[in-house]
DNA sequence: TGCCAGGCCCTCTTTAGGGCCTT
């Protein structure tokens, strides 16, 4: 794979969990994901997974997944081996990415996998660059721009489906407003790991480079 | 025994503390 092909083509990824930390013994209990070649979404990843034990009832109604849902789902180890081929060669975009990312190493070498790409964090770009809207959560900020959506929350295709819109109006306000040529993923990923940087002045630093 | 995430980032900061965000 080329850099310019990784630079236009992204996975936006998200998992649904047992609970908030893998050290503690979570899980993942469904990933969804959107691949995305210049803003066109080209292919779709959605699976629930039996994690070996059962969900609590708060996260029974937090996402909507049941103990009855997960019983017939196939086992972690298997769907995350289809899903490390899905994401192979890629680059990764996720809402609060530090969260995914530490499911998606915990699971992976649960398998004895990983992964090449870079992962960015569509969060800490938009806390940069919506200083306005209310909140930086992502159901906020899809109704902050507007985006469509069909009013399900907290589950993993439709989340990684939102964030993937909220990712394009990223883009396209950065280069409405900044006037930069579509950003490539690498500057992407450098804005959301620079620290305290505001985005303006973040942009001026690569304008003068 | 009782408690238990972790990274980013702001501020009443840097020899620290606390809110935000994810499930």
């Amino acid at each position: 794979m080329t850099t310019q092909q990784a630079a236009n083509t992204v996975i936006v990824l998200d998992f649904e969990t047992t609970g908030l930390s893998p050290n503690m013994g979570d899980r993942a209990i469904e990933i969804g994901a959107v691949k995305m070649d210049n803003g066109i979404v080209i292919d779709r990843f959605q699976q629930l997974m039996n994690p070996g034990f059962r969900v609590s009832s708060f996260i029974e109604g937090y996402t909507g997944i049941t103990n009855q849902m997960l019983q017939t789902a196939p086992g972690c180890d298997e769907v995350m081996d289809q899903f490390a081929d899905f994401i192979a060669g890629y680059n990764l975009v996720a809402h609060n990415a530090s969260f995914d990312q530490r499911f998606l190493d915990a699971e992976l070498q649960q398998i004895g996998r990983k992964y090449d790409g870079k992962f960015t964090c569509s969060m800490l770009i938009a806390r940069r660059l919506y200083q306005q809207a209310p909140n930086h959560k992502l159901g906020t900020l899809v109704d902050y721009k507007n985006i469509d959506n069909d009013g399900v929350f907290h589950r993993a295709l439709a989340d990684s489906e939102m964030t993937a819109k909220l990712w394009l109006n990223i883009l396209e306000d950065l280069n409405s407003d900044y006037q930069i040529s579509m950003p490539t993923f690498l500057m992407m990923q450098k804005l959301s790991k620079t620290a305290k940087a505001s985005v303006p002045s973040f942009l001026r630093k690569q304008i003068n480079r």
